[in-house]
DNA sequence: CGTTTTTTGTAACTAGAGTTCAAGAAAGGT
DNA sequence: ACCTTTCTTGAACTCTAGTTACAAAAAACG
């Protein structure tokens, strides 16, 4: 039959997502993405079609891998209360840790796309209601152990705490104060 | 002595400013800014530089007509939680009248570019701070008069306002609902 | 009114973006 | 062994970004 790929495609979009998540759409170019995938650039786009198309499948791959870990805290054992507080810890650290300081692919693809480009937003959303769901379960599980008071519409909290994971994205962006953003985090979980 | 100036510069700073405010900074070409500002590429060139420089002027051009708003409000008469709402409500008006969804051109600056240009980055951290100040000279302002409880840290729920109006920003550019954002706003005010 | 100085519009230039294509090469089926 | 298919490489192509050069023109001032 045909000859066989010589690279590995799901390695290849692994490194397309680390480009664009450090870079950004615009301000990645195809001669980077050749250099950072170490293939041709024939092979790029047999394998990708295009730019945009790769974008797309890097930050699908984003969306499976890098935004689970969130999920995982609130979706894992323990007080409910201290499930939210680890979750905002996570970020805190993640953005200090971030010497590059790339942030969220998913913040930063709604700022520099999602009011442009339908499709890209379709994805955010469908990665912050993914968030959203999993804080309101959490904060749900909680009401139901007496952890935080049932009087609080669960839904409107969970909101309010994806705003502000994406807020501390933002900040982190400009100033990756540790102490600040664990103030932060601490205050927002005040609001339960 | 010279020859003046045919256009007015300020006027073409703002519609530069409009510019990168709807399209970012990589996206806007001068192509797009020389018909925006109804100039010529030579005067374009001549009088701001580069795209670069030009981009700068727009971007504290923004800080001062743009950003002023939110601290009237803070700044205003009222009681100081009423002047944190109004300030919410305010940016929830804005984000859903914005129907070309720019956002804010600060927090769309900090995902771009703060991480790879320290100008830009000390430039939003600029705006940020005094919207942080503005934030905490009013909720001392509350304290003082028992509007707000005084055992909490002014400057954390000042920080913390600052994250949530970022994060409203983040959210309204995928998905502005007029109903979430004011919700959210309302939740984030319960920290008080 | 003429000199000076700056502006302006247009063309030009370089570099690179984003994509395509031709020629060959590996894999497998017959 | 050959044919087909799909891969790879690298050059090539078009288009535009971002900037500069230049000649003409026009305003201010003496």
């Amino acid at each position: 039959m045909a000859r066989t790929k010589e690279f590995d495609p799901d390695a290849a979009v692994d490194k397309a997502m680390e480009m664009f998540w450090a870079n950004g759409y615009a301000a990645t170019t195809p001669q980077q993405l050749v250099e950072a995938l170490g293939i041709g650039r024939g092979s790029l786009y047999n394998a990708f079609t295009s730019k945009r198309a790769l974008y797309e499948r890097a930050l699908r791959r984003y969306y499976e891998r890098e935004t689970t870990r969130l999920l995982q805290v609130l979706d894992g054992p323990g007080p409910a209360r201290e499930r939210l507080r680890a979750a905002l810890e996570l970020l805190v650290a993640a953005a200090v840790d971030d010497r590059e300081r790339r942030g969220c692919m998913v913040t930063n693809a709604a700022v520099e796309l999602a009011d442009r480009d339908e499709v890209i937003a379709h994805l955010v959303r469908r990665t912050f209601e993914r968030q959203e769901a999993a804080f309101r379960s959490t904060i749900e599980e909680g009401q139901r152990d007496g952890d935080i008071s049932a009087d609080r519409d669960a839904a409107a909290l969970a909101a309010f705490f994806l705003t502000t994971i994406n807020g501390i994205q933002v900040l982190a962006k400009a100033d990756p104060d540790p102490r600040r953003l664990s103030r932060l985090a601490e205050t927002a979980l005040s609001v339960l």
